[in-house]
DNA sequence: CTAAATGCAAACTATTTGCAACGAT
DNA sequence: ATCGTTGCAAATAGTTTGCATTTAG
């Protein structure tokens, strides 16, 4: 455990958002202008795959990286882009019994438009 | 409709597999040895927002294009990497009476093993 | 002390884009 | 003739990697 890598974690915690490789590396540059870029990924790539943090694809866009480790799914505002998690109780059941085998992991995002973004649009 | 996209159509249509853009690319240039991969990446980028083809982006992958525009999921073997449809009945209004608002879009990928990797495992 | 992690820069993968030439209507 | 489309090559975005140096245990 590295100051490099407490660092990261520390910010992702910090904050409430779901943030990209660069956002760490721009609020971690702030705290220790050595930090290199490279460390930052390598470092998610590494906690990762530790599976005590968790990387989300987004279409389009660079990879976001969720400090929750427990499997959810995600709710994306085509509007204003905010991401939030949401339980998706029982759909891993019903799909299992569907497919007749374990799933090992999955990725589910739904894309819709927020409260506030939907009544900027109905204006 | 010029005969680079008929032709990107068609070979989309032939395969019964979700290709890459680099893999479509290769077999256009088969039949069309003076097709661009700009041209590719372009025409696929063009039908997907006409919606008349679907993206999908894979975890540490190039996109693939799938040539059904109803909505589905996706079954992903981690062990050989083929990719299925799955229908997905029902999730989608359990979601919207969940978040109270529409659904514009979701991504849905379930991975798992398919019963030959599993068997390969075993042994 | 030594194995692992870092900083830096260059490499890489997938994709997009500017532009002159081409082709369909 | 005109306007969208192509082929090409260069650019871009995001991420990874090789290597000499530094650091944690």
């Amino acid at each position: 455990m590295t100051r490099q890598r407490r660092l990261i974690l520390d910010l992702m915690r910090q904050s409430p958002r779901h943030m990209t490789a660069d956002e760490i590396f721009a609020k971690a540059r702030e705290e220790m202008p050595s930090i290199a870029r490279g460390t930052v990924y390598r470092n998610l790539k590494l906690m990762e795959q530790a599976k005590e943090i968790a990387r989300l694809e987004m279409p389009g866009g660079p990879d976001r990286f969720d400090k929750t480790s427990n499997p959810h799914g995600h709710l994306y505002c085509d509007g204003c882009g905010e991401l939030q998690d949401i339980p998706v109780v029982g759909l891993v059941r019903e799909i299992e019994d569907a497919i007749g085998t374990e799933v090992r992991s999955y990725q589910l995002t739904i894309h819709y438009l927020c409260p506030e973004c939907r009544r900027k649009q109905a204006q």
